[in-house]
DNA sequence: GCCATCGTGTAATGATCACTACAGCAGGAC
DNA sequence: GTCCTGCTGTAGTGATCATTACACGATGGC
């Protein structure tokens, strides 16, 4: 390839000078950056004008920027842009993640995200769409009570799926972590109950114990498991199994959580309750947000 | 591939255009083809001027060939190679695609999926891998105190985090959601200390008020943040930014329970207390395992 | 050999662009 | 409160750009 424009001598990769100067940078060229990032630099092949605009920052703001990190302009930085996407278009694979040495190909976290995709792949082909849309229908209506519990593990799972349902709708309780609290709970699940219970490897007899009898009460069970099933799974009326396993001495519950937030964006979506979250941010007084325009 | 780029009408890739009409194409188009099919279109990322002269051709023979392959004129020409460029980049080293039928195409859960693996795989490719090694071995650090906070939503990241550092390493605590409590804590934190903060966007007063009295007693900050940039930035020591923008009413923090897992896995390695978790499990009795192989 | 046609480049045009100067404004120091 | 510093956008400029009109030259039919 023609390199005749030599750049502006520095030959250090755009991305890295980015990183590295990320700390010194303002909010507006921060944006600029958030932009730039999110698709590898692509969006600064536009003019200075489009590019602003998809930052919302005004085009100085770019120049500056551009001068920040060492080019002369706006088109020498962008001719580093092309040259650095052009190198990468030539490798047979685009790799992502690595702007960058081979030594990354084994960094912890690129490993981790090749199993996470993995797991999290594998968990949505053996997800039922149809299961998911019926759960999210259930969980939407607000005649049944929600009881949310979690193990030693997933209880942050757990809280974080209560803490969504309760914002969402009414009569949502997130379970105590100690097993002598939960008869008082108990007492209340008829068969409008139900109970979304979360509970991966190193199953936990206390969960299983309280299953059952909430079964025997005649509520309902909903299950978030791992690949291997929890042996709630038989008191369950549905259950979803997620992969857990991921570079690490650690279960990973990623994919638990993917199906937390797609349920929660799905009830939403179902309850439509926007009043009540502005109902909520009124009371808390939190609603201002921080983006400087 | 996908072949998302709307483009101007047609939906075909400017490749498969270029190889369609190469037969009808004049000697000054074909030796412009041939320089952009060098480089994979990047040669197209030029002015017409530049890209004109790359060829050694005229600039009206490049807008004449653009005209011919379907395109309105040169920007729109270009603006489709942008597009074509932005999807084989954005190929991710995870890609999480959507699952078999294409009915499924729109359910929630296939964009959900998409969503979140632009998310993650955005999210590494902001990271820089020194930091993240370097934060790792911070926080294994049995020497250090650590304290863990999160804000109104990522109150469930903090404490996973937690959960899962406290049976790692001793000198772990998690600040409770209540600020009216946070002071007793604050006394103890010195320059040996590290507060790690969650704030997502709708960032929250409390926690940044706190982050400047936990800086001025001499502690660190390592902070968790979206990909704007909370307020607490600047006391930050190190800051991870996190895409988690999803298709719902609420943000997605499963990019940053991805980092939270992947420094787990490190900082276990790091710390290799097997004989601690081997311990604990013994004190809670839990340790038998049901895996059914 | 002459003309018609097609391919191509040159030169001139409005449009857009990159860039500068300056003013407004927010946040921190005192 | 008041200043000050630094960030940011607006407005205006020359420069570059994409595009058009047109002229030249090559090719082929008659």
């Amino acid at each position: 390839m023609n390199r005749n424009p030599p750049k502006s001598g520095d030959q250090r990769l755009v991305l890295d000078r980015i990183r590295d100067k990320q700390s010194e940078l303002t909010a507006a060229e921060r944006r600029l950056t958030a932009v730039l990032m999110d698709d590898s630099l692509v969006a600064g092949m536009q003019s200075i004008t489009k590019l602003a605009e998809a930052a919302e920052v005004s085009t100085p703001t770019v120049i500056r920027l551009a001068r920040k990190l060492g080019f002369e302009g706006f088109p020498d930085f962008q001719a580093a842009i092309r040259e650095e996407i052009a190198a990468r278009m030539k490798e047979p694979l685009a790799k992502l993640d690595a702007p960058s040495t081979t030594e990354n190909k084994d960094h912890i976290v690129s490993r981790f995200a090749m199993a996470v995709s993995h797991n999290i792949n594998a968990t949505i082909d053996r997800l039922d769409p149809a299961e998911f849309d019926l759960v999210a229908r259930l969980l939407a209506d607000p005649s049944r009570a929600l009881y949310v519990l979690g193990g030693r593990i997933t209880r942050s799972n757990a809280h974080y799926f209560f803490n969504h349902l309760q914002i969402i709708r009414p009569g949502v309780s997130l379970l105590d972590s100690s097993p002598s609290v939960w008869p008082q709970s108990l007492l209340d699940m008829d068969e409008r109950a139900t109970l979304i219970v979360f509970d991966i490897r190193r199953y936990e007899k206390e969960l299983e114990r309280l299953a059952s009898l909430v079964v025997g009460q005649g509520a309902n069970i909903i299950l978030f498991t791992d690949q291997w099933g929890s042996p709630i799974e038989k008191y369950a009326k549905h259950t979803f199994r997620t992969l857990v396993e991921v570079p690490s001495s650690w279960d990973s519950t990623l994919a638990i959580n993917f199906l937390i937030e797609a349920l929660v964006a799905e009830i939403q979506t179902l309850h439509s309750s926007t009043d009540r979250i502005a109902a909520l941010e009124e009371m808390i007084g939190e609603s201002r947000i921080f983006r400087s325009n």
